[in-house]
This record gives structure tokens, sequence and C-alpha cells, in this order.
DNA sequence: CATGTCACG
DNA sequence: GACGTACGTGACATGC
């Protein structure tokens, strides 16, 4: 790779990897592969593509000279003696990851590279000594970890110019002084004494109670140093932080030492070892086959360098739209701009031929239906455009024209002959097929019974990425325009300009042919080019293991959902819209009787005047709109108040609410082909990984009062059949106790106990109606992010009252406070929240001066990880269950709806016992082997003949 | 097109 | 010490 003669002269740079961190993060954020032999190895391939890379820039500029991967040895330190506790509460590695330990030394000395480690030492120790005895002899030094102990040490030599800077390999971030300063405040020189007032958690270093990044950063910066800091505790005016400075003292100091690089090892190895060289290729092609790492291996007898190399470290090279949105992000791969000129129309059955040649030949091409109107279901495919590369994709329309505005139909080929042709490529397993939101042209394409395989999302790619991500003038969307804007600063021709909007739109099939190969063609392009920039992007940033593992395999699932739909009781709606509207038309007048005139009950402006102003009612609040609020609350709070036209009008509302989003709009949301209602899901309508489903909206059937339930009764099976409703008991609350790790609440879970008594009988000491229901409320609080003013809204009592029981709580359930204190200081510091699963969530406003902005964002990065891991495990039984009823010989069971904690099903009426066997089995188990949760996820299962009578 | 309200987990 | 009263959604009606 590089020759020796790599001037004398020139400067050396000795680059130091910190190897136990590394693979720790690898593993995290890579899906769990193993080798041919069954080992886990995900970590260790991680591993190698980042040695590989390193190595791989020894030509670069400012690529290692000499390079030297350092390790920690035992889990025992000089620290320890000092302070028995120290790392004393990390949990053993997982048990996937240990066998991974030796093999990635393996890896290591497969590069030829040093491997350095040294009882009694941690490799942050040895780091530092190493990188100071490069230092002083005027050698630059890189280290390629994130540790935050190591900036310490990050900065240059006073006298001889070298500097020691570091690198995230994950983020391709380069750490410098300035970068240091930035996170922490002070300049690397202090970064210790910060370090000690905040503590750190996983190590168990106590630092001071109470005191965080943000007060420890400032009180440094003011103050000079540590001691400083806690000298002039006593002088600070009266406050809980000049108490915890003074008390805080000893713990302080100790953590200051604790935190402390210790820079004069004895050196196990001389520098001048560590020198890069020509890295011989036989022992890593043993190792890269030995573990089955053949795209490494591919590239290696390619003779190319390293492996696919999506990431560019230059940050120079930064120069595109998605700077900003997307922090740290790879830069573009280089693509002509878009030029819709360049798209070919295929009108004949050679051109068609030819470009199917080409796209096998391609391997990884974009798709993009058009379809005569938006439903999936209920549309005719016109035409179908394909890219193989950047400006170069085609469409092939055959549903165009026809119309007798059309006198002239363009030539075209025939639509079951081009489909005929286009079948075996669409279905071919060889060759991936990218598209944005696939879902709609896999439930197009499949009424034509072709079954798309393999697929890539690029919407879906998006959201395994930025969901969250936007900010003010970029937007958090996915759709492809806004995709091509943020990332390619490229407008796409949009569907408004080419088919017109309102009443003079067009259908898809009426637009000439060379208007529609620029639109459908783009669309492709587009769509190809967002996956050439977005997938690379997963490995890096951490996006592989819950793309590949859940969201991707999942859209087929949900497409064949969508497709199959659910049977709804016409004549059960109708009959209850009328009900409902004979009873709205009779509280209407009783309404308007005690107004004293008729007015629309439906405005709630009109509604608010007449409470209000006319009928004099107390209490009145306007709001910014200067409208009086007239919701449940106020309306409830006026009954309690003896005013009887409030009830009417909740009365009122209820009806009118029921009829006209649920019997009125269910019977015009029926399918008249297959009479049943088919929702659309969306795998990215809700940043926490949740589906989200529209058009109708089949997530929000009431069930909560005795009339809206009446909805669920006119959801039914076929002839022969029952619905089946299997749902999560309790999950959000089960992950809550795993993640924080509350044992009280684990064993109450692992006991099958009622868990509200439970919470119950530790805050209050007894159970009763009253007690269950305030720790019911309580429970729910922590899920979401608990205020003590939002918590006394809830029990009708003050907020002294509230926090009162939010620190009863914390102190009995303590590993709670501690989740909410870990996870928003996560999201503060890296800018989103991760699940179980490693899906992220981005809260880009966690830090904004606006405290209302900062403090929702804190309440919803609280929440994520739950709601998101929630998400998904039933994700995860999704994509297992046919497979898994399969399996079981039950292939007449049909899943039809999922509703965030639960799955509906439709099934023949024989296969209930032995399927309900299969089902709870698949969901109680979706976390697995991924994840183990230390609580059972308990499933409930009923059926019936109708989803009311499955409950 | 924004706002208020209310259906669900 | 202020904020303004819990997380995540989608549909409908009103009114500008």
């Amino acid at each position: 790779m590089a020759e020796n003669e790599k001037a004398n002269d020139t400067k050396q740079h000795l680059y130091l990897v910190d190897g136990s961190a590394y693979i720790f993060r690898a593993y995290h954020r890579l899906p769990p592969l193993t080798n041919p032999e069954g080992t886990p190895v995900g970590a260790v391939y991680g591993y190698t593509t980042m040695l590989w890379k390193l190595a791989d820039d020894l030509d670069q500029a400012d690529g290692p000279t000499h390079l030297a991967v350092i390790f920690d040895k035992s889990s025992h330190s000089f620290r320890n003696d000092i302070y028995p506790d120290y790392k004393a509460h990390r949990p053993p590695p997982p048990e996937d990851l240990e066998p991974q330990f030796p093999l990635i030394r393996d890896a290591t000395r497969a590069f030829s590279l040093p491997c350095i480690e040294e009882e009694g030492l941690e490799a942050d120790d040895l780091i530092a000594s190493y990188a100071r005895a490069a230092q002083n002899q005027g050698w630059d030094v890189t280290i390629v970890s994130s540790d935050k102990d190591l900036m310490q040490i990050v900065g240059t030599h006073d006298e001889n110019g070298a500097s020691i800077d570091m690198l995230d390999t994950m983020k391709s971030a380069r750490i410098g002084p300035a970068e240091v300063e930035e996170k922490f405040g002070v300049p690397p020189h202090l970064v210790g004494d910060v370090l000690a007032l905040m503590g750190d958690s996983v190590d168990n270093i106590p630092g001071i109670y109470g005191i965080g990044p943000k007060t420890a950063s400032k009180l440094i910066a003011e103050n000079g140093s540590l001691t400083a800091a806690l000298d002039q505790a006593p002088d600070m005016k009266k406050s809980k932080l000049k108490e915890r400075l003074i008390e805080g003292r000893g713990d302080a100091e100790l953590s200051r030492v604790l935190v402390t690089l210790k820079e004069d090892c004895d050196l196990p190895q001389p520098l001048e070892e560590f020198k890069l060289d020509t890295i011989p290729v036989e022992p890593l092609k043993a190792f890269l086959e030995q573990h089955g790492f053949t795209s490494l291996l591919r590239r290696l007898s390619d003779g190319r360098g390293s492996p696919d190399r999506p990431t560019q470290l230059d940050p120079a090279k930064k120069q595109n739209a998605s700077a900003k949105a997307n922090e740290g992000a790879p830069s573009l791969p280089d693509m002509p701009k878009v030029d819709r000129k360049t798209y070919e129309c295929v009108q004949t059955l050679d051109r068609l031929e030819h470009w199917i040649a080409k796209c096998r030949k391609a391997r990884e091409i974009a798709v993009d239906t058009e379809t005569s109107a938006l439903d999936a279901l209920q549309s005719d495919l016109v035409g179908i455009s394909l890219a193989t590369g950047p400006n170069d994709a085609c469409y092939i329309p055959f549903g165009h024209g026809g119309n007798d505005l059309l006198s002239d139909k363009p030539e075209q080929i025939d639509r079951t002959e081009a489909l005929h042709l286009l079948k075996p490529l669409l279905e071919d397993e060889a060759v991936l097929k990218i598209g944005q939101n696939i879902k709609y042209d896999l439930n197009v394409l499949a009424r034509y019974d072709i079954h798309v395989a393999p697929i890539d999302d690029t919407m879906i790619l998006s959201f395994a990425l930025d969901a969250g991500r936007g900010e003010q003038g970029i937007g958090g969307g996915h759709g492809m325009d806004e995709l091509a804007l943020k990332h390619f600063d490229h407008a796409c021709l949009t569907f408004k300009e080419v088919c017109g909007a309102g009443r003079k739109a067009i259908a898809f099939g009426e637009v000439p042919l060379d208007k529609a190969t620029e639109y459908a063609a783009e669309d492709a392009d587009v769509t190809w080019r967002l996956h050439r920039y977005l997938k690379p992007r997963l490995p890096i940033e951490g996006g592989t293991r819950v793309y590949e593992r859940v969201d991707r395999p999942l859209i087929p699932v949900v497409a064949q959902m969508e497709r199959h739909g659910i049977k709804v009781d016409r004549e059960q709606l109708a009959k209850l819209s009328e009900e409902f509207a004979a009873q709205t038309e009779l509280l209407e007048k009783e309404i308007f009787e005690l107004a004293g005139q008729e007015f629309t009950v439906g405005s709630p402006k009109q509604l608010g005047e007449i409470l209000f102003d006319k009928l004099g009612y107390q209490g009145g609040k306007k709001g910014k709109s200067g409208q009086y609020a007239t919701g449940l609350a106020v309306l409830e709070r006026l009954s309690d108040e003896g005013a009887p036209i409030a009830n009417k009008v909740l009365e009122w509302r209820q009806l009118t609410k029921l009829k006209s989003t649920y019997t009125d709009a269910l019977q015009a949301a029926i399918n008249p082909e297959t009479g049943r209602v088919h929702t659309s899901y969306s795998l990215v309508g809700a940043q926490t990984g949740r589906l989200s489903s529209t058009d109708p909206n089949l997530q929000n059937i009431p069930i909560r009062t005795a009339i809206g339930r009446q909805i669920r009764e006119a959801f039914v099976p076929e002839e022969g059949n029952v619905l089946l409703a299997a749902d999560y008991s309790q999950i959000e609350l089960r992950l809550a106790a795993h993640m924080a790790d509350v044992d009280t609440l684990k064993q109450a879970f692992a006991n099958g106990e009622d868990i509200h008594a439970r919470t119950a009988q530790e805050m209050f000491g007894e159970v009763n109606r009253d007690t269950r229901g305030q720790a019911k409320t309580i429970n729910f609080a922590i899920l979401y992010g608990i205020s003590r003013w939002g918590l006394a809204g809830r029990l009708g009592t003050d907020a002294d009252t509230a926090q009162d029981m939010i620190e009863t709580y914390f102190k009995r359930f303590p590993g709670i406070q501690k989740y909410i204190m870990d996870t928003t200081e996560f999201v503060r510091e890296n800018g989103y929240s991760e699940t179980l699963f490693g899906r992220k969530t981005w809260f880009p406003r966690i830090k904004s001066k606006n405290p209302n902005e900062r403090q929702g964002s804190e309440r919803a990065a609280i929440n994520a990880p739950i709601q998101g891991t929630s998400a998904d495990i039933i994700k995860r039984a999704m994509v297992r269950m046919m497979p898994a009823l399969d399996a079981a010989g039950l292939s007449h069971v049909r899943m039809l709806l999922q509703v965030h904690d639960e799955l509906v099903f439709e099934l023949p009426e024989g296969d209930v016992a032995q399927a309900s066997e299969v089902i709870a089995q698949t969901m109680s188990n979706a976390a697995a082997p991924a994840v183990r949760i230390d609580v059972p996820l308990a499933v409930d299962i009923g059926s019936g003949k109708s989803w009311g009578a499955a409950h």
C-alpha cells in the first residue's frame, strides 16, 4: 500500500485506535451477523472495515504513518485500588459480544498491526502515554475514539507544534480543540475538571450530585479550575448548588483523580515499531475467508484498496445542502446534475428488451409505477419507469390516451405484453428493486400478479437515518421531492405541475408522453440517486440493524395487510348512522332551548360566546386566537358547576363525531371491488417508529365508551370465519420496568401481579380503588415524561402534592429517575434517543432556548425509546407471523390490522385454538434473540364474530 | 389552510 | 426561576 520512502523528513503521524471502545459501538450499530461456524461476528466485521479504511489512508495527506490498536486487558485497574466502586455497575457485555473480543485481536493481527494491552492499565492510559510520547518527539497523533475522557489531551505542543486530535470514525468527525471546547465549554486542559464535577454514571464516577454537564462546564469556565470553583463555594449566595459544592467536595476531588489519565505508563513496545507498511495479503485473506466476509475478500482480490468507501473524512468536501441537516453525514457521491432531456420514452418491444437487459446487468435499479389515481388498490397501471444510474432512466407508457379527448392514441407497447416481459425482471432475486415508498408499487403490481422482490425503499432509509431531524426551513418529511431538495438541492417536477390541481386536474394517463416521461423517469432517477446516497450511510450511522431486520422486511407484510382489508357490515353502520342522527337532532333542540336561541353547536367560537357571554357562565378563558376554550375539560367543569347545557353539548359532540368520522366515513371507504375497507399504513408517519393508519384511520376506532364500541361490532369476518384480536398487555410499562431496571416492577410483572395495585402498595402502603387509580395515573405520567403541574392536573390536586408523589415514586423506584436523567442527558449530548433495537429518533430542539420547546423535546425524548421499542417489538412479531403460521400449517389465517399493541386476524373458526398458540408465542418472543427483556411480554387473545366481540 | 376538538394506543 | 399543564397519531368541522 505504501512505499517506505514516504520521505523521512515529512511529519510522522501516529494513529492510536481505541479497540475496546470501538467494538462496543460496532456491536450496537451493526446487525447480528454470524460467520459460517455460527459465531457472532457483526462487531468484528465493523471493526475490520474500519481498520481497513484507516490503513488505506496511509497515502493521504493527513493519513497515518504509524498505527497501533490499544485494548483494555482486564476490568481491574489502578483506579479500583483508589475507589473500589469504579466501573462497579457496568453490566456484563452482551452474550453474543463476548466471543467477539478475541476475534477483534485476531483481526488486528490479520492486518499485521500491533496490538497493545497491559495488565492493570486501561486503554485510555496507554493511549494517553503513547500520545504524549509521540507528541513530545514531534509527531502528530490522532486517537481513533470518541471517549470523552481522552478529550483532555487534545491540543498542540507548545514548543514543537505537534498536535493530538481525535477521530470518530462512526460519525466521520475530527475532534480538535475547537470541538472539545464546543462540547465542554472549556479548553481541553480543563475537561478533566468538568468531568470531575459532573461524574459519569456508566463508569460510576460520583461527581457531585445534581451537577450535570451544563452546570459543571459553567462553574469551571467561570472559575478557571475545579479547585477554584470549590474554594469559592462558601462565598456563593445561599442555594442548593452552594450546599452541594461544599458537601460534595470530597467526591469531586476523588473524581478528579479517577478521570485523570495516566500519561507516564511504561510503553510496552517502542513507538518506532508501529510503522505502517505494506500489509501482507495472506494472513488477511485467511481471516476474511474464515469469517465469510466475502464482500471484503472480493475487494482484496480486485486489487482495490479498501472496501466500499461511502464516507469521506474530509470535511471540506461537505458542501451540499444536507450539511446542516445531517451533521457528520458523508458527502454526496459524485453524480451529474439531473437532466430530464436524457430520459428515454420506451415505445417498442425492442427498446423494452434493451432496457430489461440493461437492468439485469445493473443489478440495482430504481422502479416507479404511474397509475390512473392515487389509491393503489383502485387504480390502473398506466406506465412504469426504471433507472439504472444517474440520468440513465426511461419511462414505459402503456396506458396513456385512449380517452376521446386525445384523438391520436400515442404509440405504446401493449400493457399485457409489457408486463409479461417485466415480470421476470421485477421478481428476479438477483436484481434489487429500489423504490420511494415501494409499498405502493408492490400493491399496484400485485394486482397484475407481479410480486416484486428483493426491494429497498429510500423513504424507509431516510426514516431509519433521519427520523425527527427536520429543522426550521429544511423540513423533516421523507417524501421524494423533499429529500431531493434537501440532499441534492434539486427541485423535482411536481405532480401538480404535470397533472394540474383541483377541478382542472387530469389523470396521469392523459399527460402527453414527453411530459410524462420527464416526470416519471425523473422520479426513478432521483430514487436511484437517493439510494446511492442513503444506503451507505446506514452502517456508518447505525441504521442497519433496524432497517434490515425490522423495517425493510416489514414492507411486504404491511402491503399484504392493506390488500387483505377488513370487512365491515354496511347495514349495521347505516343503522347506527340513523340512530346517531336522530339523537343528535333531539339534543340540538334541547341545546337551543337551554341557550335561548339557535346556533351552530359545532362551532367552538359560537358555543363559547353562548356559554360565557350570553348565558354568563364564569371561568371562560380565551386562547391566543381570542376564542373561548370549550374542550372536554371545560365542559365537564361547567357540568359539575350545574350547567345542564354542557352535558348536552358533550353528548352532541360525541354523536356527531361518531357519525361523521366513523359510521358515515367507513361506509364510504368500502372498496366496491372487494367489499372491504383497506386502510393505508405509513411506516414513516410517527417519529418513534410506530405505524400510522390513514384513509381511513383504523387505529382509532372507538372502544372506550359503550356507544362507541358499537362501531367495533360492525367490523366482521367473512362467513365461516372469526376475528381474533391479540394484544400486548401493558407493554410500555413492562419495557419501562426493564429499561429503567426497576426490580420491584420487574418482579411484579414476573409474578403476574396487577401492576397499578403494586405501585399503589409501594407508594401509599395500601391498595384501594382510589390509590390504585392514582398509581395508574402516575405510571402513565412516567411514560410520558412527568411534570408536577401535569400530574396535578390529572390527579385533581395541587402541584406541591403532585411533587411529593413524584418524589415518593422516585424514592420507591430509583431506576426510573436515573432512566429519565440518563435519557435526557444522552439526547442532549447526541441529539437523538435510541430504542433497544437501535432505532434513532432525533430531537433537534433539545437545546432550544425556548423552555417550552426544550421541555417538550425532553418529554418526547423520555417517551420515544419506550414507545419506539414497543413499536420495534410488534413489527418484529409481524415480520415473523406469517412464516410461523405457515410452519404450523395454518395457511388460512390472515393478518389484517395493527393497532400499536394489537394485531387483528381473520381465520376459520376451527383454527382458533391452534392459531392462538402460535400468535401468542410469536408476539411474546418477538424481542428475542436480538434483545433480552427481563420481564415476560404477556399477550391477551380473544376471538369472536366481530372486532368488538374479540375483546 | 389554520384551529379546535376528539377518536385511538 | 419560567414554562403552562403528559407521549404518539389522523379526521372532521368551522371559519378565515
